[in-house]
Parts: structure tokens; sequence; C-alpha cells
DNA sequence: ATTTTAACGCAACATTCGTCGCCTTAAAGG
DNA sequence: CCTTTAAGGCGACGAATGTTGCGTTAAAAT
């Protein structure tokens, strides 16, 4: 029978080595984030972090889904409008952060790792479902002619943040958030992200 | 004088070398894209390639900005909802290829090179340009209460397809094209991308 | 306390990546 | 045709990356 040994000296090994890839991250970015400085900065032998992890992937997965903040909900400001924008402008901050920014470090290690890439979908589709409750308080003050496909409102709402920050490398506007809620808002208030029936 | 050697064996490497990229991008993704694989491939010294590109984020721009179609134009369909849903059906093809496709590709390459990332800016906003077209034609056709903003309509348009298959690496879904362009053509409707006069 | 052995440390190794010096080839100019 | 010299080919190198074998440490079970 196999037992793991999950306490002491290599429970203290994943957390210092899992600390180190954060703060790597926070200050050198992506490229920054190698194994050798990982294990160096953690005190720890290279081949300890190759053995357990295997390569930068699997390391950012375990980051992500260790410290997923199952604290976090949704701005209520009374109004879907002001949600969607508050809630843009949290995105706005994660990524435009000036320098190496966390988010956006995670993001390009998606494209090169699959195991990074699927933790970030399950961190994402978890703040998506936290979020539907947007979409329903919404419904219920009238603002929609109907329960709305909660969604696709959201990814509408901040996809063009991601894309214009990210993708096309825009320079960033402050007024960019409030303008993508608002287009959400009135298509939702048009009733195109409304659910059958 | 410094005098270039832009003729015969030059420009015979040159193209032997980008149309290796281009080969590589598609069959084995950014991944297999490395400087000495395309060398090969091409028939060159690895030398050759590292002195003139330096690496692959400027053999990516040197593609990009080469084989910029100015033959493309946006689709005219009589409606603003179907230019849309026409433009993004292209973007949806364009990133569902199934194994390794070349948008994908690209992107991912843009994480890594600033050169990549500028040049894929440089592709991005010409092709906005062009599409700014659509928005007159709906706001001349009066499907817009007045002149519009071109490029936020079209970034809400198109956004949630990159989003969704990109970054969410969400299922791919057939509709997905088509109501994102409702979405956005409904806000648009609604006066939210108007320009001020 | 003793035994077992998973997990870690260490050093050596192979591979890949990017650079450099030197020689050869051939484009450009006369 | 001849000269000049960019541009390409070649081999070697140093650095970074990832792997393997083996000895050591300490977690877990008795």
């Amino acid at each position: 029978m196999r037992r793991r040994r999950t306490g002491g000296r290599s429970a203290r090994v994943r957390t210092q080595v899992l600390q180190s890839v954060g703060a790597l991250l926070l200050e050198a970015g992506y490229d920054g984030l190698t194994v050798d400085a990982v294990a160096e900065r953690a005190g720890v032998h290279r081949t300890t972090v190759y053995r357990r992890w295997r390569d930068v992937g699997h390391l950012l997965a375990d980051v992500l889904d260790t410290a997923s903040d199952d604290t976090w909900s949704p701005p209520d400001t009374g109004s879907l409008e002001d949600d969607l924008t508050a809630l843009n402008q949290e995105v706005y901050e994660a990524l435009t952060g000036g320098g190496p920014n966390l988010t956006t470090a995670l993001i390009a290690a998606a494209f090169r790792s699959t195991q990074a890439a699927t933790a970030l979908s399950r961190f994402w589709e978890d703040r998506y479902a936290r979020c539907a409750v947007v979409a329903t308080r919404a419904a219920d003050r009238g603002e929609l002619p109907g329960p709305a496909d909660s969604r696709a409102l959201l990814v509408a709402a901040t996809a063009p943040l991601y894309h214009e920050l990210l993708l096309l490398r825009a320079v960033s506007d402050p007024t960019l958030p409030h303008r993508a809620a608002r287009a959400a808002a009135a298509a939702a208030g048009a009733g195109v992200f409304s659910t059958p029936q």
C-alpha cells in the first residue's frame, strides 16, 4: 500500500514554493517565473520542484486552485449597469497594474500550459457562477423583460475589457469599464440575453 | 556608404524562412515554432535566422506585416446584425480550427514577444478601420439613432468570441457568432455607441 | 524506539538555446 | 570582368533547461 507523506517537511516545502511563485509573478511576470528561480527563492532544490510539479504550468495551476478566494462576491449597487460597471472596474484594475500584473501572467501561462489553462478556466467559471445573482437581481427589479442568461450577459460586459487591454493593447481608457457595462446593460434591457419561457 | 543586398540569395532565404514559419505554425502551433525548426525546414543555417530575425517574435512580426491581405473587406449583407454575424463567423472559424490554428498561435506569441504583439495590434487595427463602413452603412440605413463609434461597436460584437473560445476555453457553440452580433446590434440600436453630435 | 520508504538533496549528465569568430559565397557597383 | 563587402555557412562555446542515479533525511506505521 502506498502511503503519501503530506505533513511536516513536505507541507513546508509546498507552501514555500507556492508563495515564491506568487511573489515572482508579481516581481518579474511570467517570463521571470522559471523553475530555477522558484526553487532558489523557496530555498529548495531544483529537482524537488521538477519532481513534484514538473513545470511552471503545473505550479500555476496549483497556486490557482489553492488560492481560490471563497469569500469573493459580486458588488450590489442597486442597478444592473452599476453592478456591471463595478465588476468591470475590478477587471480593469487587475489588468492595468502598470508593469507585470498577476492576471496577465496567468493568461500568458494558459497559452503555454494545459494545466494552467484548465485551472484558470475553473477559476473564471466559479466567478461567473457567483455573478449569476447580478442578473437575477436585475430581473427581480424589473430591469429586464424576463430571466436572462447571466453568463452571456456577463461575458458581453467584461469581454471588451480583456479584448482592448490584453489583445489589442489599446491605450488604457478609464471610461472603458463604464462604457462596456452600459452596452451590455442596454442589450440586456432589450431582451437579447433572455432565456426562453 | 552602406548598400543593402536584398536580391538573389537574400530574397530567396527570406521567402523560404517566412514560408516555413507559416507551415510550422499550422502543423505544430506556437510551441513547435522554434528557430531551429524554422531554419532546418527552410534549408538555412541557424545563425542566419538568428542574425536576421533575432527570435520567433520578430519572425512572426515579419510574417504578419508581409502577409497583410490588402483585398479583404467586411461583408455587406444589408443589415447591421447580419454584417456583424458574418464577421463573427469569420472570427469563429479562425479560432476553432480544431488543433493548432494560426490565430491562437499568433496571440500566444503576442504574450511573449513585444514585436509580435505590436504587429498583431497593427493587423487588428487595420481590420477595425476597414470595418468602420459597417457602422456608417447601418447609420445611413437608419438602423442607428445617429453616427456611432464603430470601433467600440465592433469590439462589443467580436470580443465575446475571443473571450469564450480563447480565454474561457468554453465548448464551441455554433450559435455564438450570431448571439454576440445580436447583442452588439441591439446595444447599438439603443444608441449606446453613438458619438456626441 | 525501531523499521520502512516517500520525499528531498546533490552531482553529473544530456539537450536546447543563443552567441561569436572565422571562412566562404555571391550581390552590388565600377 | 573585377573589386568590395554584405550576407550566409560552419563549428565551437557558454548558459539555461530538464533528467537521472544515488545517497540522505525524516514522515508514517508498528
